[in-house]
DNA sequence: TATTCGTTCTCACTGAGTGAAAAAGTATGG
DNA sequence: CCATACTTTTTCACTCAGTGAGAACGAATA
């Protein structure tokens, strides 16, 4: 028994990430089972693996014998798109301070929209995407704004994909997409009125570097505001326009991490 | 030759981690050779490896053939002391917006005081330690907050230790820092004078978490308001307050993700 | 006390991982 | 243009680090 019929093809390497892969799906600790049903590992190997990635501070136990992601982690992972951060912090709390509502700046990554940074108000809070967190391009406006300024080649290998429905408004026709898309480079910004979540609605407009998109910038509101969405227009522009300006120096390279 | 003569005692997951180590103490991006020679690794494994760790998106590479911290990453590490930041957030952007000062909230991690989030405008920005930097606690404001409320054995083995000597004005002397602790709890702040960096100085007021110290506050400012410090003082008191009311009901595991 | 479920430890086997060295690629300079 | 120096990538024969079924241990629940 036991040695020999390990699962050919999947190095050691592989392994760890697969267990570390599981706790970016799940929220909060996971025990050791959990682990290693959730990342198809034998028991014993992910508790080997689980004590070795321990030891280096990127998972991290706690009193109740669970595991979660380790604060070690996230400290290398500080350095991933640390300059966008920097440089448009300022500015999106400025926005923040004007119009008391919830304000995101997303990257695209891949078939998503990717949370890069949030300022919000104590209340307003949980409503809205977290930090870190993902959507796909098509529902919000923000994804919207990152889609329609992208390459075509990229625009139309998107619309190949699936175009999930979040909810009954979500624009899920391509053909429609595509017009929605033109609509969007000709006026400047985006909508997204109840598309990703029941009650809540977005405009958004888009952040250059170098000519390219880089990013874009949006304020996520209650589905009620929905008819005065665009008095937010020039100050998302604004503050747009002081971003791009604050990330016109740094290299596209180093603004992500990511060469794109 | 080749094979046989493999480092002993260091598993693939050691070699792993010791890579993403390197980008840990490095900024910027590394070409294959540095990677290579900072973690003490021979270059084929660590080629072999990056690759691995590449293929999984944890590192990244530029178009100049150089490798960073990749955006899945970040991503991932989001996960970890995500409730304490959250939850802080909107009382330090407040805070900011009240006095206009850089305002930082760390926690002690091992020796150190790591920098959990920060608000600051646009010009002020980068005197300040990033957020997710570390700096030795008996040097910072902050530090010193964490240490003074600290159990009495945390505080005795810390000053067992080291005591870096950043300006010629740190505090290395444990007499005179047992002391300078001593006074902070009496008081309910800690300041430091141009201790970190010439030209800087800060005052700080302690987090409480279920009756133990959780996280610090501070303001960091130019030396020259050093005078004028203590006038942040309500501003600094009102926030940790606050911030100690959001954090209440969250279980002090999951506030950093740390068991601590 | 028996049962169940999760965690940790054991151990004999072997192919995944190894790293020196060669090959391919890239920059430098004369 | 070729020579020189350096970096990245591939190769390959060897072997020990990694493996995972299973046993042992521990902690709840019935």
């Amino acid at each position: 028994m036991a040695g020999g019929s390990r699962d050919p093809g999947r190095g050691v390497t592989s392994k760890v990430f697969a267990i570390l892969e599981v706790f970016e799906k799940s929220d909060g600790a996971l025990t050791m089972a959990e682990i290693a049903s959730q990342s198809g590992l034998p028991v014993s190997t992910t508790h080997r693996l689980v004590q070795d990635i321990v030891e280096w501070g990127m998972l991290e136990r706690t009193s109740t014998g669970r595991y979660q992601v380790g604060i070690r982690l996230w400290e290398l992972a500080q350095k991933a798109g640390r300059q966008l951060r920097e440089a448009a912090r300022p500015w999106i709390q400025d926005l923040f301070a004007l119009t008391g509502e919830t304000v995101l700046i997303t990257v695209r990554q891949e078939r998503d929209s990717l949370v890069v940074d949030r300022a919000h108000g104590a209340k307003r809070a949980a409503r809205t995407s977290r930090v870190g967190s993902r959507l796909p391009l098509h529902s919000t406006a923000m994804g919207k704004v990152l889609l329609a300024y992208e390459e075509e080649w990229v625009r139309q290998s998107y619309l190949q994909g699936p175009l999930a429905q979040l909810t009954p408004a979500t624009h899920t026709n391509p053909q429609r997409l595509i017009e929605e898309l033109a609509q969007i480079c000709e006026q400047g910004y985006a909508l997204s009125i109840e598309e990703v979540r029941q009650g809540a609605c977005a405009i958004a407009v888009p952040v250059f570097h170098t000519g390219r998109i880089g990013a874009s910038l949006g304020i996520v509101t209650d589905a009620k505001n929905a008819p005065h969405l665009k008095r937010y227009l020039p100050a998302l522009l604004g503050t747009s326009a002081q971003i791009e300006r604050a990330t016109r120096r740094i290299p596209l390279e180093t603004l992500l991490g990511a060469a794109r």
